[in-house]
DNA sequence: GATCCACTGGAAGATAAGGAAT
DNA sequence: ATTCCTTATCTTCCAGTGGATC
């Protein structure tokens, strides 16, 4: 069958609002964070004599962090256009940055036009706060996944202390907000920053089956064509992303993606099939791509609480997944690590969602403990974990003794 | 209610690998 | 080629937790 391409759809009206670079003309659901930002901005308005204070916004991917922190400050220069004042914003993204001196470097390049790339970092630090002190009045420096920079985070030093450094002229404000989705960054941060930087922490909580809802129904309205959303279409999407992290990037993927199912099979409606076909691609790819980018010990703790969820076992115990982990380890020639080892490969696999470690205050022995089993789907994970070379046979063996198991019931 | 137990979570130090400097 | 530095990852050690047990 030959196809032609066709303008116009009978599903979408505008695609534009499912995507991720569309920015929501309001956000209800971030009220309260909202309001945080709000204060901490308010003193730039005030002009009171202080800035804009600095804050630091944590939380995972797809809370409306970027979102909330651009709605805010396009608030807050028109307050400025409207009051005479001098506000100048500058958001910068960080990813693929690895350091201070990269985000110096492509901050300076954005405010001047000038690439110093191989000068010192003396020479860049200065550079930058030139160009600060030419635009004058108040400065905000929005810095996005501030956490690639890793532990080189002088650049979060030294913009808080610009003026009591001199850098910077008395009469004029600088001030930078951090965003990042990384809840180690903040722990790692040297102490001098922690102090500069912290007083303003807003932390965006991930959103529940209900927000996504709205959310979603908002955005649906403006990019779907009349009435071609079957009645639990949002709820499913909502209710899926909810489980899973929260995010609404997420839910409006498989919204998106169930849309397009059903514009590429030539249905005139999207149903509830459509997001479930969409779902589970989108989260086969999530999965295939996190499981790809693990440490091999990660794979390894994986593939223990796998096996224990073949059997049937979990949830389990730490020393439970460990004794398997061991197995498995000594089976397929690797390293083995100790306990305490693993126990923290297996928070880190809870933390990408593939695994779930539910924390326990009771117990036969009573005193803390984690109960870990398997987040994300057993089939698929098996399947993606079999393509490994070396943790195929590992996987082989596993499937096996279930077979074995069966047979014997 | 004192003690035990199985586990957690944090810290300090070891080790390996990669990069930069000499 | 060798040494030094950095960074990530692990190990070792241990105080803390709180139900279970006596």
């Amino acid at each position: 069958m030959s196809r032609t391409f066709e303008r116009g759809s009978p599903i979408f009206e505008d695609e534009r609002p499912l995507t991720d670079d569309w920015d929501p003309e309001e956000l209800p659901e971030r009220d309260e964070e909202l309001g945080q930002i709000h204060n901490a901005l308010a003193p730039a308005i005030r002009n009171t004599g202080v800035g804009p204070h600095n804050m630091f916004l944590f939380g995972k991917t797809g809370q409306g962090k970027t979102a909330g922190v651009e709605y805010k400050l396009e608030d807050l220069v028109a307050a400025a256009d409207d009051a005479g004042l001098n506000i100048t914003t500058s958001q910068y993204n960080c990813a693929g940055d690895s350091s201070s001196y990269h985000v110096l470097i492509n901050l300076v390049e954005r405010l001047t036009g000038e690439n110093l790339n191989g000068h010192p970092m003396s020479k860049i630090t200065d550079a930058f706060f030139d160009a600060v002190t030419d635009i004058g009045g108040t400065v905000i420096i929005v810095l996005d996944e501030i956490d690639n920079i890793g532990t080189s985070d002088e650049i979060l030093y030294s913009i808080p202390r610009a003026k009591s450094n001199g850098n910077i002229p008395d009469d004029m404000h600088l001030s930078v907000i951090g965003i990042s989705n990384n809840f180690k960054f903040r722990d790692n941060l040297s102490p001098k920053v922690k102090d500069t930087l912290f007083d303003e922490e807003i932390h965006f909580a991930p959103y529940d089956a209900n927000q996504l809802r709205s959310i979603l129904e908002r955005r649906a309205d403006q990019a779907f064509k009349e009435g071609v959303l079957e009645g639990d279409v949002i709820p499913l999407c909502a209710a899926h992303a909810a489980q899973d992290k929260g995010s609404a990037r997420q839910a409006l993927r498989y919204l998106y993606k169930a849309g397009e199912l059903a514009s590429n099979t030539g249905s005139d409606v999207v149903t509830e099939e459509h997001v479930r076909t969409a779902q589970e691609r989108i989260d086969r790819k999530n999965i295939e791509k996190g499981i790809r980018e693990m440490t091999m010990q990660d794979q390894l703790s994986l593939t223990a609480v796998v096996a224990l969820e073949v059997e049937g076992q979990n949830p389990a115990k730490t020393t439970e997944i460990y004794a398997r982990y061991k197995d498995i380890a000594t089976e397929i020639k690797a390293d083995i690590r100790t306990q305490r080892s693993v126990r923290d490969h297996l928070l880190e696999l809870d933390l990408m969602g593939v695994v779930n470690a539910t924390k326990k205050q009771t117990g036969n022995r009573g005193g803390p403990h984690y109960v870990f089993e398997l987040g994300s789907d057993l089939g698929m994970t098996l399947d993606i974990l079999s393509e490994d070379s070396r943790l195929g046979d590992a996987i082989d063996l596993v499937t096996t003794n279930r077979s074995i198991q069966e047979y014997l019931d």
